[in-house]
RNA sequence: GGCCCCGUAGCGCAGUUGGUUAGCGCGCCGCCCUGUCACGGCGGAGGCCGCGGGUUCGAGUCCCGUCGGGGUCGCCA
């Protein structure tokens, strides 16, 4: 090694003695006959004291130095309480320029806000920063403390294929020409599920893999095209085996910022959540629960509340927002495809005001405060119409109001288990809507096609497939979800009947699956697993609302790549080479007709 | 794909009702400074106001389009 010590080590006790110290210059403060440099590395920064004005005045930000001296006391009255370091300082008997470095595109210091374009384009300066860098270090023990558990448990890892038949989870594929079979593609694995399946059958009986996921899709701050999952299986196993180790893992995580999870975390079902909380993903920082009033409404004279559900939702201290805020509210939930949000404002006597409250019956008006919890001062949001949309709007009104209002205890963290989701959902989304009953066929999964139905429903799924639950599982974090699994179908009988009641006949499975119902014919054993979305985990844990934030070299919005440039156009040889304007064949048409159809009927 | 916000010096931003030579802070360059720690002082350089069109006597400012970034809905385990 260059250096003898780390420059963040260095404390009292090294006082007296010469070391060797590698690193780059920080900030410098040059004061003419002595200089001091912050030297700045891996473990943290030193003060370095230069009184060779002629090495000092040539130094400048971000050189990298090596540099030898002797640890010395500060004077007295020059410690720097706020650095670890602060007690001492380095003499510098020897500088020596490893590296000299440009005037920079942005300062490379704490507190100086830099834009997210410049800072991806130079990452590897932004990454030198304190928080970005810890972000990165912090990741890395997320990775082992989940290692550590896994390896306990017995867990193998597998490094499954990134080169792969396109796998069925519903999102767009990206696709890689394969070079010796022109008309012929790649698809990137959207998740390792029917690998780690495979791998079931196989005997591995516990697998995991820190796995890079792709997706082909528009982004968001918490989507990138590529993702990672802490993606894991076991056999032999049933809801409560998965859940136990996963809370394993999870209390492992959060140990790292200190935090402990209380376990087991409690578990709230699908349907319990979408009532309460109009979501399947509650933020349970707050209260303030979605308040049913549909029966309450059932006779009721106002025409907007004659449908099929009609829901409340309290904003606390909301009957003094000036007309302006109110009708922003309107807005708001037009920009989430509601015509509005109706409300009624609980005057401090207790009269209720808003446009709405004259349309209602004497009767409605006079218990409504009572119904939905509201006190006088307070708003009440009320959504109506299909179930399903109105209580969604009625969950991100909560929400919004949560934010205002301040109801949100933002040290808090808020696990919950979302259980007994459906395990078919209607295809058709108008009909989804509308809550109506459909006759027949039109069913997707919800989870993915291998999701099992509960035991329970076993028999009937297909019979009933509204009523039929998933044996499935998703957690939630303080109204995020950061990871999902299910208990899978083992059995080829039951998969048919699966496949069949999502319209997927015996060929496109053939064509699509076969391999894996191929696999299930030699003494499948039963299993689940479940995967975590690292980079969301990582960005919680790191404090911030970027999942940018914890991956090393993120892509923007577009998915475009500042750093690398990426993607970019191909020369003409390359594109003759790889066979991407190979002419279509008449089985590829085929083949390509039918995965659309399956594709289609699988999102979700 | 829809909607909202932002593009002005290397970075962060200001720029009035459309009106002379487009400013401020940091950084950068030069000189000075022996105890600073976001050191300090003096001086200096640095601008296709994202791009294209339009309105106007006159556009950083108003209008249309476009590109880029961020957010959000759709989409997405």
């Amino acid at each position: 090694m260059i250096r003898t010590h780390d420059a963040g080590s260095l404390r009292a006790d090294h006082v007296g003695e010469t070391v060797t110290l590698a690193g780059w210059v920080g900030r410098r403060r040059d004061h003419g006959g002595v200089a001091f440099l912050d030297l700045r590395e891996g473990s943290g920064v030193v003060q370095v004291v230069v009184r060779d004005e002629e090495v000092a005045h040539h130094l400048r930000s971000e050189y990298c130095l090596k540099i030898t001296g002797e640890v010395a006391k500060r004077p007295e009255g020059n410690a720097n309480p706020h650095l670890p370091t602060g007690d001492i300082e380095v003499i510098a008997a020897d500088v020596e320029v490893l590296s000299e470095a440009a005037p920079l595109p942005f300062p490379i210091d704490e507190h100086v806000q830099v834009g997210e374009e410049v800072r991806l384009k130079h990452r590897y300066l932004d990454l030198r920063r304190s928080g970005p860098a810890a972000a990165l270090r912090l990741r890395s023990q997320v990775n082992r403390a989940a290692r550590e558990v896994l390896d306990s448990q017995g867990f193998v890892e597998v490094e499954t294929p990134t080169l792969t038949r396109s796998t069925p989870e519903g999102a767009r594929d990206f696709l890689v020409p394969a070079r010796l079979q022109p008309g012929s593609w790649y698809a990137l694995p959207q998740s390792p599920q029917l690998f780690k399946q495979l791998l079931m059958v196989a005997g591995m009986e516990r697998y995991y893999q820190i796995a890079r996921c792709y997706r082909d899709e528009d982004f968001r701050a918490d989507r990138q095209p590529e993702f990672t999952q802490l993606d894991l299986e076991m056999s032999f196993v049933e809801q409560d085996d998965v859940i136990a180790l996963s809370e394993e893992i999870l209390r492992a995580l959060w140990a790292l910022i200190g935090v402990e999870i209380e376990t087991p975390i409690p578990r709230i079902s699908y349907e319990e959540s979408m009532r309460r909380f109009g979501t399947d993903k509650p933020d349970l920082r707050m209260g303030l629960e979605l308040v049913e009033c549909t029966d309450y409404f059932k006779d009721t004279p106002f025409r907007v509340f004659q449908a099929p559900y009609v829901g409340a939702v309290v904003m606390p201290g909301g009957a003094d927002q000036p007309r302006k805020q109110l009708d922003a509210w309107q807005e708001w939930a037009k920009q989430r495809g509601a015509r509005g949000l109706a409300y009624v404002l609980v005057g401090a006597d207790g009269e209720l005001g808003g446009p709405v409250a004259k349309n209602l019956s004497e009767t409605e008006r006079a218990g409504l405060a009572d119904h939905v919890g509201a006190k006088p001062g307070d708003a009440v949001f009320f959504a109506a119409g299909p179930g399903k949309h109105s209580r969604g709007l009625l969950g991100a009104a909560r929400l919004e109001i949560g934010r205002r209002v301040g109801l949100i205890d933002e040290s808090a963290w808020k696990f919950v288990w979302i259980v007994d989701a459906p395990l078919f959902e209607p295809t058709d989304e108008a009909t989804a809507a509308g809550d109506v009953a459909v006759g027949s066929g039109a069913w997707t999964a919800v989870h993915h096609a291998f999701t099992a139905p509960k035991p329970e429903c076993l028999d009937t799924f297909d019979v009933d497939p509204s009523e039929a639950l998933a044996y499935a599982y998703d957690i939630v974090c303080n109204g995020n979800e950061i990871g999902g699994g299910s208990i899978r179908i083992h059995r080829e009988d039951v998969q048919k009947r699966v496949f069949a009641t999502m319209g997927i006949g015996e060929a496109e499975a053939e064509e699509k699956f076969g391999f894996l119902l191929e696999a299930f014919k030699y003494g499948a054993p039963p299993h689940g697993g479940i995967a975590f979305g690292w980079d969301r985990i990582c960005a919680l844990l790191s404090g911030t609302d970027s999942i940018r934030d914890v991956i090393a070299f993120p892509k923007t919005g577009a998915g475009y790549d500042p750093l690398t440039a990426a993607p970019a156009p191909i020369t003409a040889a390359q594109r003759a080479e790889a066979g991407v304007d190979a002419p279509m064949s008449k089985d590829a048409k085929g083949v390509r007709s039918t995965k659309d159809e399956v594709g289609e009927k699988q999102q979700g």
